[in-house]
DNA sequence: GTTGACTTCCAAAACGTTTTGGTTGATCTT
DNA sequence: AAGATCAACCAAAACGTTTTGGAAGTCAAC
């Protein structure tokens, strides 16, 4: 509650030595500091955190901007890895605030006003979109940022991201070593970075294969979304008889449409981000995930070092993605 | 970019003018007004948020504990809560910052932290236990507070919770209106306050129906705690034809278990929180939900409200609960 | 031509830190 | 005993705003 001018006139000193004091500085007598530390504790003197950040010109505060589809704010896990990622960052003094998108407003725009008030000496971007223009704003002002998911700019950044490519792809090739012929994908929105990777890894498969990519539906990265890019799937004479979906939301949206259609026990399906309900579901869920433990952990430590003046070529992590057997990917041995 | 001493100076105008001028002070003419903001808008110039905050003794931010119960943090639908309230809350000029609970602290050292070192002007407690440590701390620094979920402190404070105990009574006695004799409750953690409510309501109504009370366990509130205690109870020679489940996650968990034993599949369940996955599982998933519309906004506003000063009491919103019935809850019709 | 009211502007203080560039004495060197 | 070194302390500046308490000029009234 006090501050340092009260402090130091309770003690006789003057502000630059309690400062200093409390700082560890060495210029300091050892009696000293260790009066300044006591009447500190009992006057419970902590430093105003505006003043220090003022002074020391630094925010102590990083942003996270989230993305505002409507009424889908991204896989369930999202604040696990938030919470992971913040904790982190409190332990080098940093604090998280997130910055919901308003609507009507871009998320260029929320970038701008964090960046131009000085209100953050960094910021995390997530879902990033291929063409992503806050990466080149946040470039051109020189503020340290580090992505969830890579873009297809050519400016360098630290990212840190799964290889969806080659975990789709390979996904697709077990399915056709299975014995499938007709594998179908059920995609995210193509402006997103991480959804067209997943494509491409489908696809890259089914050319290996010389199968035809046309059993491809985009949709909402939702359960919903999951569910009607099935329905229409099964509905077409040469269904598919295994899917790969870009996300475990949608996968389990696609589960409910395989009970809803004859036949549907049969088709095989494979999710992406291994969502703890994936054990529940009816059937449970074959999935994949990112390896590399503590996701928001190595998010924050990746932004430490950006900030730290790290050149951003150092700084980009691409990890393996693992398959999570379960029981929806071998419901059947298909008949070429 | 620039500062406000550099852009009075390229205007031959005092710091204090331009300051007045960009805040639309009424002494400052119209003309030197449009000129001033010209000025600013062409250098690109916002005031800087550290020195604003040092001036004017407000931290503009605001703080939310995030539990951190190992492995799990919290329903799917709280990233959504907290992005609609900061969206709210930046509208009035606050940002949200999100304080996950490091391991080996406490929740209450986490408020500490915040509180006295100024950092933040108001906090937001969620999850909250009956006895909430938090509560007795921040009203004794004098610090506004709403919390999500009532407490059992004596302490006046402002709230917003739904109204389990009566949900959890109705859901109950809808069960044994449906011919329902013996029903089972998956409970949360009994130390918080929902929990415990919710608990509270099931067992009134099996007194009103004059039905013992054992058929009740308490576990985690994830899927596998439902999974667990469901196992356990259909495990019971006396076992129950329809179970009332603390939240959504829990009852997910608990509709594998009916999956996974014999006659399952005719006992009825139901959950509470409405989490959008419900719609998708096997089968769907019958649950309860908070009325009011968007929780984030009603948060945010009552927060407002008390850093406005307004008495707690007349910030305390309880909101009666609705059933979203889908096909888990009427199964069968049990002969008694 | 003095008074008061009003408009428009500004110097300086204040917010609470951290840091710079010292000063003061004591101790050591030669 | 003069000079150099060192330990321990401190005054003042700086960070960039907002706000207080005027000052200077204009205009109308008498």
């Amino acid at each position: 509650m006090a501050n340092l001018k009260q402090l130091a006139q309770s003690l006789g000193l003057s502000i630059t030595t309690v400062s200093r004091a409390l700082d560890g500085y060495a210029d300091v007598s050892a009696t000293t500091r260790e009066r300044v530390r006591q009447a500190a504790k009992q006057a419970g003197y902590h430093p105003n955190a505006s003043a220090r950040r003022l002074r020391k010109q630094r925010a102590e505060l990083v942003a996270v901007t989230l993305p505002s589809e409507p009424g889908h704010i991204g896989p369930a896990h999202f604040l696990e890895m938030l919470s992971g990622c913040a904790e982190h960052l409190a332990a080098a003094g940093l604090n998280l605030v997130i910055a919901p998108v308003p609507s009507g407003e871009s998320e260029l725009d929320m970038c701008r006003r964090f960046v131009d008030g000085q209100r953050v000496d960094a910021m995390l971007l997530v879902r990033t979109k291929r063409h992503d223009e806050r990466v080149e704003f946040l470039q051109s002002r020189g503020i340290p940022f580090v992505t969830n998911g890579r873009t297809e700019s050519t400016i360098q950044h630290a990212f840190i991201d799964g290889d969806g490519l080659s975990g789709f792809r390979r996904a697709t090739l077990r399915f056709y070593d299975a014995g499938h012929r007709r594998i179908g994908h059920i995609a995210g929105p193509q402006a997103y970075f991480f959804a067209h990777e997943r494509k491409k890894g489908w696809e890259a498969a089914m050319n290996d294969c010389a199968l035809p990519t046309d059993l491809c539906i985009e949709q909402a990265p939702t359960e919903q979304g999951g569910y009607e890019a099935a329905l229409e799937l099964l509905n077409r004479p040469d269904r598919p008889t295994a899917l790969v979906c870009a996300t475990d939301e949608m996968a389990i949206g696609a589960l409910r449409a395989l009970r809803e259609v004859d036949g549907g026990d049969l088709i095989s399906l494979i999710g992406h981000d291994d969502l703890p309900i994936g054990a529940f579901t009816s059937p449970s869920l074959s999935t994949m995930r990112m390896t590399g433990g503590n996701l928001g952990h190595s998010f924050a430590s990746l932004l430490l070092r950006t900030i730290a003046g790290e050149p951003p070529e150092t700084l980009q992590e691409l990890h393996a993605i693992e398959f999570v057997d379960r029981d929806s990917h071998h419901r059947s041995s298909p008949v070429a």
